[in-house]
Formats: C-alpha cells, structure tokens, sequence
RNA sequence: CGCGGGGUGGAGCAGUCCGGUAGCUCGUUGGGCUCAUAACCCAAAGGUCGCAGGUUCAAAUCCUGCCCCCGCAACCA
C-alpha cells in the first residue's frame, strides 16, 4: 500500500516576485522531496498558495495603483508562473483569498468560540487620518524614548533594539504618508486565548523528535516566555470578513488565515477536478497521513504554536505536522537579500540568467540547513562549473559522444558485465543507499554530496576502463564498457530527476526511456544492462554550459544593489 | 547578563548527542589520461578544531568562564 504524503511549503507573501532565499526556505526543498517521494510511489499531495491579506498588500496595490483584489490577482498569476518556470510541482498553487479559505477561516474561528477561546477586548490602535487607515505598529515611526533615535518604529526601535509600543513614541507619524496627523483610538478586537492551550502545545512539542533545532528551540523559546493571547482580527478592509455585529470594517489578521489557507488548498485542489476529489481525508483524522512542512525560520512560531493550537481549539481531530523542516536564512554576500534596494537575486532575474535546474541544484546542495549561508557569485559559478559541467554534464557528454562516433548512437552488443562492473555496483549501492537515507531525512545538503559522489564514480570508471584503448585492444569489453556507461547516464538521471527535472527529462528523451525506464532503480545490477543492445540513442548537446569570469563580474555588478561601489 | 544559531587547514561544510590517531568538497601543487565542456582520474601539501581553565589514561566532542560573527522570533509578512 502506497504510504500518504500532505507537503506544504510556506505561503509566499503577495506583494512582490520572492528572491532566492524564499525559494530555498521553502518552495524548492518541498519541491525536491514532494518529487522524490513521487518517484518512490508513494502517494503525495503536494500544496503552496499565495498569502495575500494585511496591511503591505493594501499598501502595495495602493502604489501600484490597483484594487487590491486585482493587484493580488496579477501577482497570483506572476508568482504562478515563476513557479512554473522553476519546476516547482505543485499539485495545486491556491489563494489565501479563495472562497474555500474564507469558509474555513470563519469555521475555525466559529470553533475556537464555541470552544471558550475567543473573547473580546478593546485595544488602542494608532489611527492615521490623513491615511484614513489604522495602522500597524512598525507603520508608526516615532523618536525612541529610550535612546532618542528619530526613525524609531512602533514596534521596535531599531537603533537600541527594545521592544517599544506605538504609544512611547515621541512624534509619532505615518510612516505611510509622513503625517503627523495621527491618535490613539479604541478599537473592539477578537483575542484568541493561546495562554489556556499552552499545556498541551509544549506536550505536544515535547515529543516530537528528531525535528530541527531551529524549529524546536523557537517553539520551546515561546512557551518558556509564556504565551500570551494574541489578537486575531485586524481594522482593515482586504482579508477574511468577521461575521459580526460591531466588527463590520474588520477582517481576520492574515497570520490567523494564512496556514488555514493550506486546507483551503487542499480544498481549491479537490474542487477544481471533476468530480471533485477528497480533500478532507488529508486533514480530519488523517492518521494515515505523514504531513511535512517546509518554512524558514522566520516563520516557525506560526506552524509550531498559532496555527497548532487554532487546529487544538477546535477539539476536533485536524492533521498536525508530523514534521517541520525549518531552514535558516540565505545571505547575500553577508547581507540581508532587499527588495527595496534591489539587492540580491530574485526568482524572476535568476532565470533571465539561466535556466531553472542550475538554480534547483545549486540551492539545494547549499541549503542553509544548520545555519545561514551565503550567496556568493564566485561560490555558485565553482558549483556549477565543477559539479554541473565537469562532474555530470561531462560524463553525460563524453559517454553519448563516444557512443555515437564509434557506435554509430546505437548501443552496442558485446560482452559481459565482469568484476570492473560488480565493483562498479557495489560502490554505487552504497551512495544511492546514503542518497535515499538522506533525502528521506530531509537532509538535502548531504543528499546532493552522496549524488554528485555517484556521478564521480562514473567519470573513474571510465578512467579506469578507458573504452577508447580496448576499441583495438578488446572489442568486446569496450562495447561492454559503453553499454554500462549509457545506463549510468541513464540512472543518474532516475536520480536526479527530484533537483533537475528538465535536465534529467531531456537526457531519458534522448535514451528513448519508457516509463518503466524512469522508474526509481531497484537492482543496481540489473540496472546497468536496462537499456538494451541496438537501440538508438539521440545525440545530446552538452547539458549545461560553464560560468565564464566575466559572467560572474557583470552579475555581480547587476545584482549588487543600491549600496554597491 | 534579551533570545536563538554559528565559530573546525585559503573558501564552504561534516564530525560534537553516545570522548579514543581530524574528515569531505572547492582551491593549490605534482602526476596520469586524451573519449569529453582546458573537462576527467590519481596523489600530495595544508588545521595546536574561537580563547582560557577543568574532568579524564585520552576532549573538536563533557564541565566552567570569556571573546567574536549572524539573525530577530508575538501585531511586519
């Protein structure tokens, strides 16, 4: 019986194309592991959506001088389609503004109340008149208190890092509009009682093993603060609307509906097929369900205690994580990536660059798993030049090109696998033993080191057996050794199918191979003799192409950003 | 004493939980090969494992103190 697999990878915000960062936090390993698990049979369903309520997507569709509904709808689709572009195999990219997720928003919140978990309180809100908009604390700009520095924010100063309320401020203005036309009004707010879950949020986090430190120590962090209710509506127009008398103007705050929004997907993706498919056995007491979650660290209090305990406060049996893979951040040359400074890569100017599988691979094998990594331009053109071009698309390359001017692309006939071979195998075994472990693990950097491992052994046993010598010296063992080295082309591209899908795609094209021959390998063995005797093989152009110095120059004078030389 | 992550040959990392001759990739140097994208294969050099104490027959690994770097994690998503 095929095992079930839910994967999500954290909401993209709305407001803007995600740089490289976001894409190895969270959509690209999901991706990784959703189409690794794929090609181990196992059953999975694989979920993103947009996140697009709050304040920054009013304010973008504000300065992009649209509706936010259909800012929100282009983004959609921009987003959509970058994901697209970069291989990303969603079984479905939904909308946290989809009507099944404000469906369920409601539910959940009707459930919490029902529940004893909801009560009203009145909060003081900055409200900005000339704005005509209540504002969120980091909206307000002030002079800290403290230390006297003028760009405080509402939130946090900035300058000596304290946690301030909007109301310490001196002078407080807009940072919208600069006015300093703002006052404190009242405002009647839904609280969700998040201190009465706390028991059994730490029992629950207490005894889940083996998950990342990062995602672990963030959760223990929280609770061992003590958890305090938190608010869960907003005074803002564009979200999920609250059903009741008095919250006319208000809607839910998008931290409460953004990882209901991963049910909500679950949702948009079975009612979108015909007759709709189940979407509930997924998450109501989904046993049989092994549901991972894939997010940066910013992110990991949301998926270890608000969004746990909204599913706890029901009393009804929701699906929770199984396991969360929380990454730490990717850096650009020891910065921050910035959107507003332009600064960094992002997804939309990495593939005027190049193609989505230098990206995939890349990314994957720096993961930033135990700690921040960096992007360096120097770092990326070495990984591609060494283990793309030199390691794997050589081998590629130098096996087909040999095979088609001496065997005329037909693979030939003769000989029989000896101890060269049985060698061969045995040592492949063992990587692809690590490989898999480590994929099922999670561990994606050590995965990409046991597959490039396998791709070396293939460039040594063409060294040693050195094909182009036995051509005269003995035929039989040459059109042996080729025939071997197809099907390791053939088997490197089974197994690097989950990083670089179209790399891998185009190379079983060119072998012909038939859907049983994209299967995940069983008998290592019999695996090299798969492809038979005489059949033709379609010459292949080198599969990637080398970073130049002057590529990386001219990059690095592109992406450097507003605060480059 | 805010909290968390990290400090291992020139660069990037593993090893630290469960002490036992310091490991991988890149880079460098030397050799080999010439089928292949000046690619590939083999070998060598290079580290007192942030610092200082302590425990131990033995510490990168355990304990104590300190230093440095990165991030911000409850109304920003």
């Amino acid at each position: 019986m095929r095992d079930r697999h839910l994967i999500t990878s954290a909401l993209p915000y709305i407001n803007g194309v995600k740089h490289l960062g976001n894409l190895v936090g969270s959509m690209l390993p999901a991706d990784v592991y959703a189409r690794y698990l794929r090609a181990r049979g196992n059953d999975v369903l694989f979920l993103c959506a947009t996140d697009e309520h709050g304040t920054p997507a009013e304010l973008a569709a504000i300065e992009a001088g649209l509706d936010v509904s259909e800012f929100c709808r282009q983004q959609h689709e921009i987003q959509a389609d970058l994901g697209r572009r970069f291989a990303l195999s969603f079984d479905h990219f939904g909308r946290s503004s989809s009507p099944q997720n404000h469906e369920l928003t409601k539910y959940f919140a009707r459930r919490l109340e029902e529940n004893g978990l909801i009560e009203e309180r009145t909060t003081k809100q900055v409200y900005s008149i000339d704005d005509g908009r209540f504002l969120p604390d980091r909206y307000v700009v002030g002079t800290c208190p403290h230390c006297g520095y003028e760009a405080a924010r509402g939130d946090q100063c900035e300058n000596c890092t304290r946690v301030l309320d909007p109301t310490d401020l001196l002078n407080p203005r807009s940072s919208i509009s600069g006015s300093p036309n703002v006052e404190v009004r009242d405002s009647r707010h839904l609280f969700f009682r998040l201190s009465t879950l706390e028991p059994e949020l730490r029992a629950w986090i207490t005894t889940r093993e083996n998950w990342p430190p990062v995602a672990t120590s963030i959760a223990l962090k929280w609770l061992n603060e003590g958890l305090e209710d938190r608010g869960i509506t907003r005074d803002l127009k564009w979200g999920v609307p609250v059903d009741r008398p008095g919250f006319e103007h208000k809607v839910f705050y998008v931290w409460f509906d953004a990882p209901i929004e991963y049910i909500g997907a679950t949702r948009e993706w079975a009612e979108s097929h015909s007759p709709a498919r189940d979407w509930r056995s997924w998450w109501y007491d989904a046993h049989a369900v092994n549901y991972t979650q894939f997010m940066a660290k910013d992110n990991v209090p949301f998926h270890t205690i608000m969004f746990p305990a909204t599913l706890i406060g029901t009393r009804e049996p929701w699906k929770r994580p199984d396991y969360i893979k929380a990454f730490n951040w990717l850096k650009y040359y020891g910065g921050k990536f910035s959107t507003s400074q332009h600064r960094g890569v992002f997804m939309s100017d990495a593939l005027e660059l190049l193609p989505a599988d230098y990206w995939r691979y890349y990314l994957m094998a720096n993961a930033p798993e135990s700690d921040d990594a960096d992007f360096t331009w120097e770092l990326f053109a070495a990984c591609i030049n060494k283990d793309l071009c030199g390691v794997f698309g050589n081998f590629v390359n130098r096996v087909v090109k040999f095979a088609a001017s001496k065997f005329d692309a037909v693979i030939p006939a003769a000989g029989e696998p000896g101890a060269p071979e049985a060698a061969l195998v045995a040592s492949l075994q063992q990587d692809l033993r690590a490989y898999e472990q480590h994929l099922d693990a999670l561990n994606f950097r050590k995965a990409m080191g046991a597959l490039r491992a396998m791709w070396v052994t293939g460039n040594g046993y063409l060294a040693a057996e050195e094909p182009w010598k036995l051509m005269t010296a003995d035929r039989a063992r040459a059109e042996m050794v080729v025939r071997t080295s197809i099907n390791l082309v053939r088997l490197y591209a089974v197994l690097s199918h989950p990083i670089i899908p179209e790399t891998s795609d185009r190379i079983l094209d060119a072998l012909g191979a038939t859907g049983a021959e994209r299967a995940w390998p069983a008998d290592l063995a019999d695996e090299m003799q798969r492809l038979e005797a005489g059949r033709a093989i379609v010459p292949l152009e080198p599969l990637f192409r080398r970073i130049a110095d002057e590529d990386v120059a001219a990059w690095l004078a592109r992406f450097s950003g507003s605060t480059a030389a």
